[in-house]
DNA sequence: GTCTATAGCTGGATAGAC
DNA sequence: GTCTATCCAGCTATAGAC
């Protein structure tokens, strides 16, 4: 990779943490990666192409160096705390809220939907396997769509990082809550095998009587 | 209000949901308000405060919509199946895709940031109560932050919102799966006596010794 | 591959007629 | 209050020198 596209690269996502997706553009990109401004076009042909190539670049190297912690979780509670340091990292460096902006722009930029969904699918290949071992054998992942699950918990923490940017006080609060929740999932999964038999029962059954609820396969 | 005024605030709905917030300009705004684009700044002195007073005053108008609805909510997958048709609803006529392109022009835009932040507020201070009355006598309820809980439910829905534009069927999975999170949590509720402290103390042991885990207050 | 220069357009914002 | 006209900044994209 030429070192002129690999600054391009970077000054994309530098660009769009400082000025967001509102405020990006061929100028503000280049400047950030300190190169002129016809080498957007030369490289990249236009600056939405730029913008999927940074998505899917960043992203892949943000989920290379979290892989490796993903594999150690061995709770729901340290997935939480994996995604708060995570958080806290990438709030400096990173790519998160980087894919947020991408996000949005996306909704009304079709072009830029495709790489914007196979990046936050790369975050869910980690989440997914992660929520397969913890929950294995938990009531819950007898009724429970897991993939369906580590999509909730992608597209919930993108949320949470847009929220935090304008309410921090409120975002640290509704992480605390999250925390709880986990707790009441390895409560459950920690119960004697008389309540387990009790609650997995109440599951089935208000499983099979919910269709809305049966998980999409 | 003048009826130039409502027009232009109801434009500037129409054109964030159409062109988003990267597309968002006095022209666009005014072309889907159907005046003259001298009139933004003659009623609002500039683009960023339009933003801010359509944020305001279209979420208000949604808030009441649904008010009453969620009084009405008896159950946690009730609670979800008001977010689905909330967002089945929004997405043709609303105001939470809207909200999510503000909130991501919020985290460069500190002019942004505060009618932001209020307008998810008035979505917290719907989904609080609800919790508050739904949770009342369960284990969760003893450790977990409902506030908290709340917050954090108002920016995975955005979140979801902004997935559900780039991988429609991914989310219908994410909210399927979040649907068995509440199965889980009302089973708790609904066990027997003794099952029901078995869980109870396993929570309040947890959190005890869970320093980061426990609320916010 | 990288630069300067520039065409052509869209944007925020204002002046001034009505 | 609303319109036209306009200034000027910033934008995409390309042409052409080096």
């Amino acid at each position: 990779m030429s070192d002129t596209k690999q600054r391009l690269l970077d000054g994309t996502l530098t660009a769009l943490r400082e000025h967001g997706i509102a405020g990006i553009s061929a100028r503000t990109i280049a400047a950030a990666a300190g190169v002129n401004q016809a080498l957007v076009f030369y490289h990249f042909g236009t600056v939405d192409e730029l913008l999927g190539a940074a998505c899917r670049a960043g992203t892949a190297q943000r989920v290379a160096r979290y892989a490796q912690r993903f594999t150690e979780v061995g709770s729901l509670r340290e997935l939480l705390a994996v995604g708060q340091a995570l958080h806290v990292a990438e709030r400096e460096l990173g790519n998160v809220s980087v894919l947020a902006q991408l996000l949005a722009g996306a909704q009304s930029e079709p072009r830029l939907a495709a790489p914007t969904a196979e990046a936050l699918q790369l975050w869910v290949d980690e989440i997914e396997p992660v929520l397969v071992r913890l929950l294995a054998g938990s009531p819950l992942a007898e009724v429970a769509d897991i993939p369906g699950l580590a999509r909730a918990v992608a597209a919930g923490f993108v949320g949470l990082e847009l929220y935090e940017g304008v309410d921090a006080v409120g975002a640290t609060r509704a992480v605390g809550a999250l925390e709880q929740l986990a707790v009441l999932v390895e409560a459950v999964d920690d119960l004697g095998p008389v309540a387990r038999r009790a609650v997995r029962a109440r599951i089935s059954r208000t499983a099979r009587r919910s269709g809305p609820g049966r998980p999409v396969r």
